[in-house]
This record gives C-alpha cells, structure tokens and sequence, in this order.
DNA sequence: GCAAGATGGTAACAGTGTCAACATGAAAAA
DNA sequence: TTTTTCATGTTGACACTGTTACCATCTTGC
C-alpha cells in the first residue's frame, strides 16, 4: 500500500503536532488579534479539540511550542540581517537590532506570545545565544560584554515593546536613530 | 436617616467601581499569576458578575481601568524616586528609571497586564508624561532630547520585561549597571 | 408621596479548557 | 497471516468564563 502524499482524510493525521503549531502560527499571523483558543486551532486543522491532548499536555504548552518556533524565526532574521550588513561592510549589530524590533511589528500577536509567558525561560536560548555572541564580536573593548549584551537586548526589546503599544510610533528612521544613539555607530 | 461608616450590607454597594479596581489590583498584587476573571473579582467583593457592567461596559474596560491605576502608581514610584535622588544630589533621572525597573519587578502581573493591550494607548500619558519632562532635563547636551526620552523609556523597559521574563537575572546590580552604562554617569 | 432612574440580582447562552471512556488504525508479536 | 498492543483520534460531559435579557431594589427630584 503507497504511501498518500496527496491529502487525503483518513483517521490518523499522520503529523498533528506540526500542523498544530502551524494553524497556531497562522492564526497569529499578519495583525492577527490577540489570543488563540486550542478549540479553534483544532477546528481549522480539522480535528477534535481534544486530539490536541495527544500532543500537548495542556493548551499552555501548545502555546510554548509556538513561541519556540517564533523564537527560531526570530534568530534567524537576525542573522540573516547581520550577515547581509556585515557583507555589505557595516553596522552589522545595529542591522541585527533592527530586525529584531522589525520582526516584532511584524509578528505583534506572535511576538507577544513569545514573551508573555513567565514559564519556560529556557528554550528563548536561540534568539539569546545569538545575541550573547555577536554583541561580544561587537562590544566596544573595555566594557563588560555581558553587561554590553543585556543593555543591547534591553534596549531592542523595550523599543519594540512600545511601539508594538503604540507608545512610540512605529517609524524605521526612528528604530535607526534610537538604535545608533546607544550602540554606536561603529556596531 | 444618618450615613452607616461601618460596614453595613445593603443592597446598594456605595462605590462599587472604586471597589471593583482595588479587589482587582489586590488580586494581580505580588507574585500573583496570570490572568483575573471578572467573575472572580465580582465574587470577591461580594457582587454579582452581572453588578459590574453597571460600571463597565465589559472586562476590558475593568482591565482598562487597573491598569490606568497601575499608570498611576508607577508615575508615583519614579516621581518619589527621583525627588528624593535629587534631594541626596546625584542621577536623579537613573533613579527613576531603576524605580521603573523595581517597580515592574514588585509588581508583575499589573506591569503585564498595563503593557498588554493594544487597545487604548492614551492615558498612559502620566508614566510617558514624566519620563518626556525629566528626560528633557536630563538629556546631554547636543542630543535629540525626544530621542533621549525614547532611548531611555526603551531600554529601562525592555530591562523590566527580560527579568520579568527571567531573561535576565532580577539583581539590582544588574538594574543600576545596564542603567548608568547607557545614561552615563551624571544623569 | 411618588415616579423615575441608577444600581443590583437571576437565568440563560455560547464558548472555553479539560477529563474520562470509547473507537480506530498501524505496527509488533505470534 | 493472524492477533495483540498501543499510539492516536472521537464523543460526551463538567466546571468555568464573558455577556445579555429581564426582573428587583434603593435613592432621589418633583
């Protein structure tokens, strides 16, 4: 018997899981609104809301495991935007802060979820471990590079914060300006 | 017919409004977890579920108002914090920003809860308000003082969300080092 | 004193997360 | 091949939530 690579409905989904964590991320996708409800996401993949009991513990851990993936998008955009400017010979760090707050004002709903839970601040390691690294490539000798890391990511993180909250407007030449002022403009 | 002082159950509550915001204030207070139900809140002080839409018209306008109380008292934290830097003579402006950070730490469910609504932007004026004023005070000379502002809100905000997140390790060194690194040291 | 409006309560509805018990199908054991 | 086992999916139910329509009670301006 062949395997079906078309869709075809049978009673075992054959990856429920990822299917999952995509419709979740779906649905908190583009300006999507705020919360997800496990019911829905089962519903739009075509399954009992109670399936979802198969693969995630509780609606809490489906939710971790979208974060993770947006932590995986987010690290990767970040260094995508760091070599590029790296490449084109500059600001390489400056480059990977924005695409940070960028990534952010992109994914609000996603972005939100990502740092909206208290527990599991364990897997975030993708997103962290990338900036640990290059913000001790591109610390300024003579200051602390933990210290110089944590300033950096505080900084992209609040201003991503607040202009996901429409506390600052959410203007490109504006991440630039608040980004070169602190990292500098040899980062 | 005099006014009962004491505690007296009647059928009408007094000021049940002010009373619905100090019960759900109380119940984000401390370590508190996540989310308050309105049912929970209304049963808490000793109402029906259905009282509290004589005073709101529904649960985001109660969440609404705490957080506009939280605002309130956060205003009131940096405002203390850097009266009393000034009075002792020395970096008042990176006292208050470290009182945001403390004040976000003592309270975390109310910090969470006053960020997280893309909704209603406005009246967080008091909070941005001070920090707009005292960052035009204390801005270096030569530098965009609505840039300055915005700098500093990002970065103490984005220090308060990692810790909360435990991105960051909750330490008030760390707070005053991430802080008078970027402020410099006479602010 | 009384009508009117502000403030409270009851009952109900749809929707949610979650559990227990059952059904199905695919892989392992015979 | 047949049988057993086990991961995976379903149905039904429960307690809980926000919200609405309707009824009860108190306060207050005439």
């Amino acid at each position: 018997m062949k395997k079906p690579t078309v869709e075809q409905p049978s009673y075992h989904h054959g990856d429920l899981r990822a299917a999952l964590v995509a419709e979740g991320m779906r649905q908190l996708g583009g300006e999507g609104a705020g919360d997800l409800s496990l019911r829905g996401v089962a519903r739009a993949v075509g399954v009992s809301a109670t399936a979802v009991y198969r693969h995630f513990p509780d609606k809490d851990a489906l939710l971790s495991a979208i974060a993770e993936e947006g932590f995986r998008l987010l690290g990767q955009a970040q260094r995508a935007a760091f070599g590029a400017a790296r490449g084109a010979g500059g600001r390489a760090f400056q480059a990977s802060g924005s695409a940070y707050v960028r990534f952010a004002l992109a994914n609000p709903a996603l972005f939100r979820l990502m740092f909206a839970r208290p527990t599991a601040a364990s897997r975030q390691s993708d997103a962290a471990a990338f900036l640990r690294e290059n913000s001790a490539i591109s610390a300024p000798p003579g200051v602390d590079r933990e210290l110089f890391a944590l300033q950096a990511w505080s900084l992209v993180h609040g201003l991503a914060m607040l202009m996901l909250d429409g506390l600052a407007p959410a203007e490109d030449m504006l991440i630039e300006g608040v980004l070169s002022a602190t990292l500098g403009p040899d980062c």
